[in-house]
DNA sequence: TTGCCCCTGGGTATAAATACCTAGGCTATA
DNA sequence: TATAGCCTAGGTATTTATACCCAGGGGCAA
């Protein structure tokens, strides 16, 4: 293999973000390309490296984890995310899965299990953490690799501007907010509208959100 | 108990229908109220006589088992689904539980675990085929009890028509068509509409959206 | 360089949604 | 009987969305 497959941490903890690299040194073809101390530092890195991989903690300040995955999918679908958590509970699995992360790893399992998270992630598959039930894994990805598969996948027919606007409207922006909030104008946010309306085939905002969702780009919830 | 726990029974087959019921007469306080063939003869059925439980092929003709599964949960919020499969994949039990059933019950297992399934229906409970692991139970009741629980609960503002109007907004529907489909004038669902809004507090089409999937009134599928 | 796609912005027009107001018939219940 | 809630329907006005048209600048690749 040529080309390393490149990754970029994200913690607001120096020490881990120390350990995890110095863990992923031991792999052949990987390389760290970046550290993030929160989310808003990952997005503006994610942007310019492009890595393969983002390893991040859910509980990162400044855009927690999930939210960041969420932004991430949106930016660059391609990228895989590898949720570093110290939760246990399923909801918090679920929820990071939702988001669209390929991957949840426990903190005190990260040890053992970090590079063989990595390499599974690197093959296109999804990790769950071991003390996680494998049951647990099976079910939601069968879900929602199948559910939401062309989000990595070549038939994304929408460039970023249009994931963006498509977020925003499930979130209830009207055209002239979402304006407003870019920076450009409410023209223009239609004229994105109408290309995402016409490319995905869809005649209404209903159809929109329920895409939305389909694609983990925002949660179906009201509250 | 001084009134009996009334079920409806729709499944295409006679013979079927014949066995349930005869399972069923051997418990206490429980009667079969009603059979129906198909879909719309179990909604027609549900209107009349609003039982406690609908058990359901959900390969009945006319209105699939899910669709009218969804159908009874708007129009009847508390009357609890046991459906009747014969398929073990977990996507049918996901789908199943998605559209609001509180049971999904194996045809193979039905022999010796109806009764049982009714006993924890009756009870508030969620009931699941053995031979599908207690583990995915437990996933999907957690994650789908605790949202929508309001679904059957007192905290269910919404009349019938609202909930009707709910789901074909989330559909893609405009007034004018919900007017043509339910043959009222479009102004009167407009009414409905602003009900809706200020009774859930919401201002978007796009926030309804959620809102009725969220309940299980629509899938967040775009296809 | 040339072409293609993305992002930007506007004009114009129609359809739809949203926000107020009004009111009558119906049913269930206090 | 009377009160309340639901479903029905219309008036009027404003805001948005949708559907067409137009075009220029920038980046990227054949």
């Amino acid at each position: 293999m040529a080309s390393p497959f490149k990754i970029l941490l994200a913690d607001d903890h120096v020490m881990f973000r120390r350990g995890v690299r110095s863990l992923i040194q031991g792999m052949d073809n990987v390389e760290v390309v970046g550290e993030a101390g929160d989310g808003f530092e990952l997005l503006r890195l994610l942007k310019a490296i492009h890595p393969h991989l983002v390893i991040m903690d859910i509980s990162m300040p400044n855009l927690r984890g999930l939210e960041a995955t969420r932004e991430i999918k949106i930016l660059d679908p391609g990228v895989k995310v590898l949720i570093l958590s110290m939760h246990k509970e399923r909801e918090y699995l679920y929820h990071a899965l939702t988001a669209g992360a390929e991957g949840y790893l426990l903190k005190e399992d990260a040890d053992g299990e970090l590079i063989s998270a990595i390499e599974t992630l690197r093959q296109g598959g999804t990790f769950i953490s071991p003390l996680l039930s494998a049951q647990m894994a099976d079910i939601f990805v069968d879900k929602f690799q199948a559910g939401s598969e062309p989000r990595t996948g070549p038939g994304e027919p929408l460039t970023i501007r249009e994931r963006e606007i498509v977020k925003l409207i499930a979130e209830g922006k009207s055209s002239k907010e979402m304006g407003q909030l870019l920076f450009i104008s409410s023209r223009t946010v239609q004229h994105h509208r109408a290309n995402i309306m016409r490319k995905l085939n869809l005649k209404k905002t209903a159809d929109l959100v329920k895409y939305a969702i389909q694609k983990g780009y925002v949660m179906a919830s009201v509250f």
